[in-house]
DNA sequence: TTTTTTTAGTTGCAAATGCAACTAAAAAAG
DNA sequence: CTTTTTTAGTTGCATTTGCAACTAAAAAAA
């Protein structure tokens, strides 16, 4: 059975789901390995919120990324031991810990941003921009749907 | 941060793609555990294949569920081991094993199909039909972008 | 105040996944 | 034919994940 029959054959949602992420994040690491940085999709994901919040608790990468505690806690530690980051306790409330991004957290960051921006043409190809809207407007529905 | 602010804020397909993806996972998963059934997401996803195909090779299983190789036989393993399947290698061709359908994994499989269909409806919610239907077609497209 | 409950984050363990190496059989090349 | 290459499926190993149990601190209740 050729691809092209595959794809048109019984496809449900939950395997074009898993089998887009998997493209996905199989070309983005193609991408950032052919230009020699060194980079999970993972830490990637979390590396821009950090960048955008400045200094997010872990709860708030969580719930940005939408990623469970364990998650968000073994990825800062990745990130933390490659000095991308580093750790802070809150000041007034000793139970949270601020994550902040190192110079070469951020060097990095600005370093992978052009990759990223490729991997997403890559990923868009010739989609019109309201297909997209809509595909990401279904997820968000999706999401809601189930957690409600 | 609240869920619907961080739900805006942000969200990048693979962030959108991985939630929705194991939020509909999760649901199914409850809804099985509450009928008392006993079947993981990933034999289900095999299990309808098979029962569509009649006896199809586990090759054809991988291309019809995108899914690899190993997993593919692991998952076959898992059927068999509770008896939901059987392994036939074929009589023409020797390197090629079948997976037939064993009266209980029949049954399963009619048993399941509600819970499936009650899930679908869950994660669909009132999201209009058109909007499924470009949703579905944006994945089939992202998957071609990044396979060719 | 003291006790209880909730919240933020970590850790351990079992199960799942991805990858590469492997076996066995069929097909193609010489 | 014999040799080489390709194909179907399996296995082993390192990494990731998901879950539940845990610590420590803050907030709420008593």
């Amino acid at each position: 059975m050729s691809k092209e029959a595959s794809l048109k054959f019984h496809m449900n949602l939950g395997m074009l789901i898993r089998s887009a992420h998997n493209s996905m994040t199989e070309r983005f690491v193609e991408n950032v390995f052919d230009s020699g940085l060194n980079i999970s999709l993972d830490q990637w994901m979390v590396l821009g919120p950090i960048w955008q919040l400045g200094s997010p608790s872990q709860k708030d990468l969580g719930e940005i990324c939408l990623r469970d505690k364990p998650s968000i806690t073994r990825i800062i530690d990745s990130l933390e031991k490659t000095s991308l980051v580093v750790r802070v306790s809150d000041q007034i409330d000793h139970r949270i810990k601020r994550v902040i991004l190192t110079n070469s957290g951020k060097q990095l960051f600005y370093d992978v941003l052009p990759i990223m921006e490729k991997t997403r043409e890559e990923v868009r190809g010739d989609i019109p921009e309201e297909e997209i809207e809509i595909f990401k407007n279904v997820l968000s529905k999706i999401i809601k749907n189930l957690n409600s």
